[in-house]
RNA sequence: UGGGGAUUGGCCAAGCGGUUAAGGCACUCGGCUCUGACCCGAGAAUUCGUCGGUUCGAUCCCGACAUCCCCUGCCA
């Protein structure tokens, strides 16, 4: 594992240098109502690396207190993500299993005079709480005995009250100067069924509440989250400290995750998805698990990026960049590379009379146990059309005019006529190769200056080729502008490439390198059709 | 004068009273190379938002100011 230093990895070797806690034990506490991104693999990261850190363990909790807005079909695409990323939690919990307790703990608070249930209705409570620089005014329900709001309570649970025409309240303080603590709202009614608990409850606890009691069941010693909770700490400590329990877990903030021109939010991208701008959770311009999974990226690549991207509480924006070199990184060590030309112009090499050749080609340098595999070689290639210039401009160091290349895992190639149609365009550039210069012969005599990738034309294939790039025209997502219009149109461009042929020694492969042109992987939605995603480009430092 | 956070090179981010102020990304230059990628070297903060204070000594402590973020859901 990475090490790589955080507070709260500071924290936690207090907190345990100082017998605060006895060990750790976090959670990562999705709510089942969307796809997992790329900001919560850094919340899953950093909860399952320090818990295994210091030998503790890590709880996977789906916080599903709103019956309205989750589905179970979440709760089982959000354990197969994290279970491709590697995570393994010592055990999958629901907040809906303690529903008993909270409600028990809610009756606490009641009979301390610390609750009350109230039936002022949304608006009027708005304009009671108050705003920034004004108190709040108290609920003429405050006071109500505490035996009439058990009763009271007992028969929200039943189910005798209509949503939204109570709620059961915390009797702290309606002139805090923080919003939070101007009695806010514990249960509030609702009828939609449950999709684990069905039609047993009619009230539901709001998130301040049953989180930190969900952290207390769990007994997790460090509660992480992001830094818009930090309002919400004095809450969760004051639930904590009057429910009477025998266990106090403690929450702290961490900034999220921002990277240039990505869209994250569950909320951004369920517009996206019910808006038809894209294909869904998984598409690959996303930075959702499912999306970077179908893009080609692997789970270390990322969690790579988490890791050295670091924890801290500063609102930050990290360059799509660092990201990408991560995954590059990591790619370059297990993906197999093919060659492929994007954008082919004929090469016929008139002294070549040997029919086609089978040449081996090594599939990947940096990992040998990827294989080898042999292409055609022949007399009629395809090369890049950017790989050749008649006449060569200072620094280009690939084809042209009466110079030599080499072709990699070929020959070398000597250009010296090119045929061009009527308004210009070359058609075919003519070359001699010189047979002793053979790939892997050992051929030392000379170097050429540069080296370039072909394919042989009667063996490739042809394939579409889709190059994913990001979401975003512009650098930083603004939320006042429309989705659509902040979409650029050229995140998918489509080309037609041809391939070199996966016949002699080919695998199954799942990912792939365009030399030059970048990493590219197959969707295995999609490998009948050969349709590809650009994984990261790699760009070429050749400048005219 | 509501409250809560944050402020270290273009972007992340270590640092916890005495350091030449880590590291990564990006960028530049050089070397290497069966692609200009990868890899290997080298390069930037006389300075840690600003101004004061404490101290023999401050990025680290205190104060003021500035800027940015969060908080008025019966969402999480």
């Amino acid at each position: 594992m990475k090490e790589s230093s955080n507070f709260i990895r500071n924290i936690m070797i207090d907190d345990l240098d100082n017998k605060v806690v006895d060990g750790i034990v976090t959670r990562f506490p999705p709510e089942p109502n969307g796809l997992l991104h790329i900001g919560h693999v850094k919340a899953i990261t950093i909860n399952f690396d320090l818990a295994k850190e210091f030998g503790g363990y890590t709880y996977l909790r789906f916080d599903d207190t709103n019956p309205e807005k989750e589905d179970e079909r979440f709760v089982k695409l959000i354990q197969e993500d994290i279970k491709w990323l590697g995570f393994e939690p010592v055990e999958v919990r629901y907040a809906s299993d303690y529903f008993e307790e909270m409600y028990e703990r809610a009756v606490i608070l009641i009979k301390k005079g610390l609750a009350y249930v109230d039936d002022t209705s949304p608006e009027d409570m708005r304009a009671q709480r108050g705003t920034l620089t004004e108190p709040g005014t108290e609920s003429p329900r405050r006071n109500r005995p505490i035996e009439e709001n058990l009763d009271l309570f007992e028969r929200m649970r039943a189910g005798e009250f209509e949503e939204g025409s109570v709620v059961l309240r915390a009797k702290i303080d309606m002139a805090s100067p923080n919003m939070n603590l101007r009695d806010p709202v514990i249960y509030r009614i609702v009828h939609e069924p449950h999709y684990r608990t069905g039609d047993k409850w009619h009230i539901y606890p709001m998130y301040d509440f049953a989180h930190p009691l969900e952290d207390y069941v769990e007994r997790i010693s460090h509660s992480l989250c992001s830094l818009e909770f930090e309002n919400n700490r004095p809450l969760y400590d004051w639930y904590i400290d009057n429910t009477d329990v025998e266990f106090k877990p403690r929450q702290f903030e961490f900034a999220k995750l921002n990277i240039t021109g990505a869209i994250l939010g569950k909320r951004n991208i369920i517009k996206l998805v019910e808006d038809g701008l894209i294909d869904g959770w998984d598409d690959p311009r996303l930075l959702t698990i499912s999306g970077m999974r179908r893009r080609g990226y692997r789970p270390e690549g990322i969690k790579n990026f988490i890791r050295e991207t670091g924890v801290s509480k500063e609102n930050s924006i990290v360059e799509f960049h660092m990201l990408e070199h991560f995954i590059r990184e990591d790619l370059k060590l297990a993906a197999p590379r093919i060659m492929a030309v994007l954008d082919p112009v004929k090469v016929v090499i008139t002294n070549w009379d040997k029919g086609v050749e089978w040449v081996p080609a090594e599939n990947n340098i940096e990992n040998p146990e990827l294989g080898d595999r042999e292409m055609p070689f022949g007399r009629e290639l395809y090369i890049e059309r950017e790989d050749f210039m008649e006449v060569p401009e200072k620094r280009f160091r690939r084809l042209s005019l009466g110079n030599e290349v080499r072709l990699k895992y070929g020959y070398f190639i000597k250009a010296n006529d090119v045929v061009k149609d009527e308004e210009g365009n070359i058609l075919e550039i003519h070359c001699t190769y010189d047979p002793a210069t053979k790939s892997g012969s050992g051929f030392e005599e000379r170097k050429p200056k540069g080296t370039i990738h072909w394919v042989e034309a009667s063996h490739a294939v042809e394939a579409k080729v889709l190059r994913y790039g990001q979401l975003l025209k512009e650098e930083n997502y603004d939320a006042d502008l429309p989705l659509e219009e902040q979409i650029d149109p050229q995140s998918v461009q489509e080309f037609r490439a041809l391939i070199e042929p996966f016949a002699k020694g080919s695998k199954p492969f799942d990912r792939y390198q365009f030399y030059r042109h970048g990493y590219f992987s197959v969707d295995p939605k999609h490998t009948e059709e050969l349709t590809f995603n650009e994984v990261v480009p790699m760009k070429s430092s050749y400048r005219p």
